[in-house]
DNA sequence: GATCTTCTGTGAACGGTGTTCGCTGTGCGA
DNA sequence: TCGCACAGCGAACACCGTTCACAGAAGATC
């Protein structure tokens, strides 16, 4: 059933226990938690086989034993994370719903600030993944729109959550030296007047708003934009200005 | 002027060549176009310092003397492919010219795949990319929104734009050992039936269409939500199922 | 129970990485 | 002309992911 009828390729289809040998000392969880307690605390950078190794109590190569890779590791630490997603309950308003399916995702994203890159790098496509995909299409079950249209809506929820969360930990978080170049960079530019959009709007914005619902905010009005079924908005805007080209 | 008075953090705000010593032998513009050579051809795990170095025939370690930081590289290469954008001019149609941004964009992140992995890290404020935003905003001139928003449009704009591009060299690119994965997983969870949505989904949709302009479709109906003054979607998503909770 | 086979954990090793540190020169400013 | 700041370089450091042969343990088979 496998494409090349070998071992499977995936993870999630191999079993954590073959059945001829001893029992393994460690267990796929174990080894997960750990890793996900080394990138909390220092990002994935932090998550090196050895260390990893060394925090469940274990020789350097052990983890080879339970993992192909380190990027199956890396997959094991994003389920571990989206394990602690809690559903909020279908509502039958799908906008709403997928609201508040946002905000959960929102909230794991900053107990786990490394998510966001696991999550941007592709779509993990792990058991708890998969849930979270189910999921939201059982919110737009009522919805009328093609399964690609819904799929997409997916994909744009998520990536606004990352993107919103990655904006939120750099304001927050410690700044890094990389943030203050930025800083500098941006002033100095603004200053020397040669981008005039750029230094008004700058100038208009207010500093960084801290409690403000990013994500109330903005993810509403792109579901309005996504999921109605007939407006085709893209045709008005073609209208509007028909002295163009 | 600078934070601590001390000397600039960014790589931008520091001359290329410094008053006293022998002229340097190389310049950071050659050094970023050996890079993207290398990053063209095996991703950006290929753009090692050594690497680099050897091919613009310096010694291992003289990068050091144009760059602070490996991520400092990443950045001028960043610069570098963004250079090569064509801005397409203001028409005044915000929305169309907001999509021959993108597509601009688009077609340069095709030519350079891991310019994808730059954008998504962090927005690169780069010259280029302050030269970018900056036309951005000038291609919303005339919108009836407060700079945060036109921000924030900019911001999803690019993130589509990632998105897309990912998806787009996914399909094209030879899948590697990982996208089999994933697609033999997927499988078998929709044969496995616990996620009825997600395999009504899959089915109904048709597979993976090629030449279909994912960007045409998504990004007007994205920015009509998001840039469309008074209607305050969200209230009327609210209004419309009175009945929830 | 004995044997066989398979699996587990390990330590050493390989090739590679980013980065630091002296060192030798070289060429501009004084 | 002199001095000094800078360019390039080679060696070195502390890691990294991964491979490999080998010890030993435990289920399967007889």
């Amino acid at each position: 059933m496998y494409t090349d009828s070998g071992r499977p390729r995936s993870i999630w289809l191999r079993p954590e226990r073959a059945g001829r040998g001893p029992a393994p000392g460690h267990d796929r969880a174990r080894i997960a938690a750990a890793a996900v307690g080394l990138a909390d605390g220092g990002g994935l950078d932090d998550v090196t086989m050895r260390r990893v190794a060394a925090a469940i109590g274990a020789g350097a190569t052990a983890l080879y034993r339970y993992v192909d890779d380190r990027d199956e590791l890396l997959q094991l630490m994003a389920d571990t994370a989206l394990a602690e997603l809690r559903f909020p309950p279908v509502t039958g308003d799908a906008h709403a719903d997928l609201l508040a399916l946002a905000r959960e995702l929102g909230t794991v994203c900053r107990r786990h600030p490394w998510l966001v890159d696991l999550l941007q790098a592709r779509s993990p496509m792990t058991p708890r993944g998969v849930d979270y995909l189910e999921h939201a299409l059982a919110a737009m079950q009522q919805v009328d729109a093609p399964g690609r249209a819904k799929l997409e809506a997916v994909a744009l929820v998520t990536g606004l959550v990352a993107m919103v969360s990655r904006t939120e930990l750099a304001n927050g978080g410690s700044n890094g030296e990389r943030e203050a170049a930025q800083a500098e960079y941006l002033r100095a530019v603004v200053e020397n007047g040669e981008h005039p959009h750029l230094a008004g709007v700058v100038a208009s914005s207010a500093p960084a708003g801290d409690g403000e619902d990013l994500l109330g905010r903005l993810l509403p009005r792109i579901l309005s934009g996504l999921l109605t079924p007939g407006r085709e908005p893209g045709a008005a805007s073609r209208r509007e200005s028909p002295r163009s080209r």
